[in-house]
RNA sequence: GCCGAAGUGGCGGAAUCGGCAGACGCGCGCGACUCAAAAUCGCGUAUCUCCGGAUGUGUGGGUUCGACUCCCACCUUCGGCACCA
């Protein structure tokens, strides 16, 4: 069989000289394939530690290695490398690094499922099929920065930083109710579990006492509230969501005297409603609970709903539809301010976690507390009127939450109740009956896991000296690698035998070894600092390097870590902030969270069956139709909507810039890329179009990430350079089409990082189109003479007219009234009045 | 229930500071090239229309010479939190 024609010509072209001309056919397989060997081997990628120029830190969220890339995993990685590329391109001293979060339950599920491969072999192999795929898909990462958190040289610090924290009395074990997911069979973070079920697997939670460690991150409530105001460069949504979480309110405690004589504290952020208490209500596990019912003939049935409660779940327990039950204990305490006696309750709506574990009734200004006294007919006491209103408890029918007059309130009569709650925290604190407090929402985060594969917690148990943290120079406590998987449910680690008896470091008797792992938000939390030093085996990470890099300047990822990751993170880091091990008190100075790739309309995923896999997309289109097509398709913090032939029209793109340029190529050898002299007419025109272009594709990445619109105005210089190329050519400048080639690839090439390479090199050039500056565009280039401006008779259009653009606005309006057409409009009305604006249009306004 | 975001052609989206709504891309239609098809290149493409225009950015009001953009009320969708005292 004879060769196709084009081959031939593909194979004779390719003949004229290496890299001089383009060939005809975009194969972007080859291309690919040739660039990243070619960076590779020159490893153009690597940043060393320090450099004159200014630095910036661009990261992305590494991944956890599933083995396959995501397409959320390529958005969020083409996002990251166009800022990189873009920056580096601006004479930026760029870090730009990648590695795995690779601790975690699905290598261990999957040992426990298939058999066989251990956890670590499991990572290290997706880990490396990751790596590759990263690897195709060009990004500019320094590879040899890589970490990966389930390295012992890794870990080590890991473990390290729980010590400083344990050292600082940031972490603590205690016994508590926590939140067990038993498919995972381990305990969770309460931010690990969402509406009641875990997080990561949707099986509903369960409570269960056990004594675990936590580190005391509502040490730090105040300031991770507080600093949020620093982070202007933080999307508002999710300082929001931080906001909620951390969940501050002001109010105080209060403490009523029980009977018993034990003190009994509430709080409220309503002091100002003291004076209208009814009753007291109780949290179930309440350790006074016990006390009060001691002979009393409620005893019992309390005891049996105080069990009830205990067994359930997290998510009825919580749910708010869940009927709200309070029993008589039989007890009473007293109102410190007027001395009554109310009853003391149990209620299951009272959380032993939050406040004090007990709440104060005021049925009239609070609507939970109403419906709870109208349902078991406690007394209901108005001490806050309304202006202009007289409130009776007795036809009350919700509770008056407004603000008001207090009345029934002793010397408070009469006082408006806003500044009644100054004045009744004064007076409580003045009795020493209680103070002035502040309540967070936000809990210890629970990091113990009763799970494998994770990093071991460093502490020993010692029946002479109790806790006892192993040294520092003991470390890394090594995952022990010969365990068999066997079963969900059991963490081996408390069968090792090896791993579990050691010795006491302080009296050297034998001891055992903590057998729970750490959360892997812990290993996650300070990844970014490892990465400015990540192979120094002295520390966590060198100093000089941390206060050169942090803190991170753009930080990209989804928004699902809002709360999670990017919370515990800015915990850590204020953490080292206080220990001096740098000088951030934020580690992320902007943040971008990018939105979900889906599916008709629909998140990916194998039950749905809409996966997109992006190793289908790379071999039938090529890396850079993937990133174009993921860049285009929607600004990055909304959802993009895949689309096959959205990609197909990208691919389109790239063919039509390959032909464009293949076209030119050989015209363009040896021609400069600035026109000189004073251009006119077309030439003239076409310049306008390429500095418009690169002024547009600046300022969308630079100052709103819209890379959809920056990709839209490439497209648009390349139509007009279609146009262009056909001028005659001796109308033509061909400094004009160069520098319009050159711009197109330039502006192209941190989107399409290898086509732009390989035309770049083919239309003479002998550097990276990579490490070539940004360009600047000319401000007289972009002067537009004429413009066509909008004639409005009372807003609406009705003509159109070219003019000089600096055209004046009252010689605009001069010019507009003297229209023929213009005064056939008007006839017969009276002009109120004209407005014009230069360069946009000429309204009057007739009646 | 509370907090937040978003609603624009057949579709993804654009309009950045209150000034031509629909850039760019997809899809569709027409034409050129071709024996033909694909690819490519060019043109057209919001709706209605009596061909003068009229209407149109979730709905209803308002401010303004002028509103996708600002204000008020509401509807829908999505996300977060949800007995937090």
């Amino acid at each position: 069989m004879l060769p196709k024609l084009k081959e031939v010509s593909n194979r004779f072209l390719s003949l004229i000289g290496p890299g001089r001309i383009v060939k005809e056919r975009y194969d972007f397989k080859s291309i690919e394939q040739k660039w990243q060997a070619q960076w590779e081997t020159k490893d153009i990628y690597s940043v060393p530690d320090f450099s004159d120029k200014p630095k910036y830190y661009c990261l992305e969220m590494f991944p956890y290695p599933s083995g396959k890339l995501h397409m959320g995993h390529v958005r969020n990685y083409s996002i990251g490398d166009v800022v990189a590329r873009f920056k580096s391109m601006h004479g930026y001293h760029v870090l730009h690094p990648m590695g795995w979060d690779a601790f975690g339950l699905p290598a261990e599920n999957a040992a426990i499922k298939h058999g066989g491969l251990h956890p670590a072999e499991w990572t290290r192999d997706n880990i490396d099929a990751m790596r590759s795929q990263l690897k195709q898909l060009g990004l500019s990462y320094d590879w040899n920065r890589e970490v990966a958190t389930c390295h012992p040289g890794y870990y080590k610090w890991t473990q390290w930083l729980f010590l400083e924290l344990y050292k600082t009395g940031l972490a603590y074990k205690k016994k508590a109710a926590v939140n067990w997911c038993p498919s995972c069979a381990t305990v969770l973070a309460n931010e690990q579990v969402k509406e009641g079920e875990c997080e990561r697997c949707s099986t509903v939670v369960q409570r269960r006492e056990l004594d675990q460690w936590f580190f005391k991150i509502t040490d730090y409530a105040d300031r991770l509230l507080a600093d949020l105001k620093k982070l202007e460069g933080w999307p508002e949504k999710v300082k929001i969501m931080q906001e909620n979480w951390i969940g501050r309110s002001e109010g105080s405690e209060i403490v009523f005297k029980a009977e018993t004589g034990d003190e009994m504290k509430v709080f409220t952020t309503r002091p100002d409603t003291i004076y209208g208490v009814t009753y007291m209500v109780l949290a179930p596990e309440h350790p006074l609970v016990e006390k009060m019912i001691q002979g009393k003939p409620e005893a019992q049935q309390v005891r049996e709903f105080v069990n009830q409660v205990r067994d359930l779940s997290e998510l009825d327990r919580t749910s708010t539809e869940a009927e709200k039950i309070g029993l008589p204990t039989g007890a009473y305490c007293i109102n410190p301010v007027n001395g009554e006696k109310v009853p003391v309750l149990v209620g299951n709506y009272v959380l032993m976690e939050y406040g004090t574990g007990a709440v104060m009734g005021v049925p009239a200004h609070d609507q939970r507390d109403f419906e709870f006294a109208r349902k078991y007919g406690l007394p209901i006491r108005v001490v806050i009127q309304p202006k202009g209103q007289e409130l009776q408890s007795e036809t009350m029918t919700e509770a008056y939450t407004e603000d008001g007059l207090m009345v029934n309130s002793g010397h408070f009569d009469g006082t408006p109740n806003r500044q009644g709650i100054t004045k009744v925290i004064k007076y409580l604190e003045e009795n020493r009956w209680g103070s002035g407090q502040i309540n967070y929402r936000l809990r210890d985060w629970l990091i113990s896991r009763q799970r494998y594969w994770g990093a071991p917690i460093p502490m020993v148990y010692c029946d002479q000296c109790g806790i006892v943290p192993v040294p520092e120079e003991e470390l890394p406590v090594t995952l022990p690698l010969d365990v068999e998987l066997k079963q969900v449910g059991k963490n081996p680690l408390t069968e090792c035998e090896d791993f579990m008896n050691t010795t006491c470091p302080q009296c050297g008797a034998k001891a055992r070894r903590e057998t729970d792992t750490m959360d892997t938000f812990m290993c996650s939390s300070w990844y970014y600092y490892r990465y400015t030093s990540p192979r120094d085996e002295e520390n966590a990470w060198g100093k000089q390097q941390v206060e050169h890099w942090l803190p991170v300047d753009q930080y990209i990822g989804g928004v699902e870590h809002a709360i999670l990751h990017l919370l515990y993170s800015r915990f850590f880091t204020k953490v080292f902030y206080d220990q001096g091990y740098c000088k951030n008190e934020e580690p992320f100075e902007n943040l971008l969270t990018q939105g979900m790739v889906l599916k008709d309309g629909a998140k990916m995923s194998k039950s749905k069956g809409n996966v997109v896999s992006p190793e289908d997309i790379i071999a039938r289109y090529g890396a850079d139709t993937a990133r174009m097509f993921i860049l285009f398709a929607a600004p990055p913090e909304r959802d993009l909507e895949w689309s096959d032939q959205g990609v197909e029209g990208c691919y389109r793109f790239l063919n039509r810039v390959w032909r464009l340029v293949a076209a030119v190529s050989e015209s363009l050898q040896e021609v400069p890329s600035r026109p000189e002299g004073n251009l006119v007419g077309v030439n003239r025109e076409m310049r306008r179009i390429t500095h418009y272009t690169i002024k547009k594709v600046t300022e969308d990445i630079s100052q709103r990430f819209n890379f959809n619109t920056a990709v839209s105005a490439v497209m648009e210089l390349v139509n007009a350079m279609y146009q262009y190329k056909d001028v005659p050519a001796s109308d033509r400048d061909p400094a004009v089409m160069r520098e319009g080639i050159e711009t197109i690839l330039v502006l192209l090439a941190p989107f399409a990082p290898h086509v732009t390479e390989e035309l770049w090199e083919g239309i003479g050039n002998t550097q990276s189109v990579h490490t070539q500056s940004w360009p600047q565009y000319d401000k007289d280039a972009i002067v537009e003479e004429e413009v066509t401006i909008v004639v409005q008779i009372n807003g609406k259009v009705r003509d159109r007219m070219i003019i000089p653009a600096e055209m004046d606005p009252e010689a605009m309006k001069e010019l507009v009234m003297g229209q023929p057409k213009v005064q056939e409009l008007i006839e017969g009305k009276n002009v109120v009045k004209v407005i014009a604006v230069p360069k946009k249009l000429v309204n009057i306004v007739v009646k």
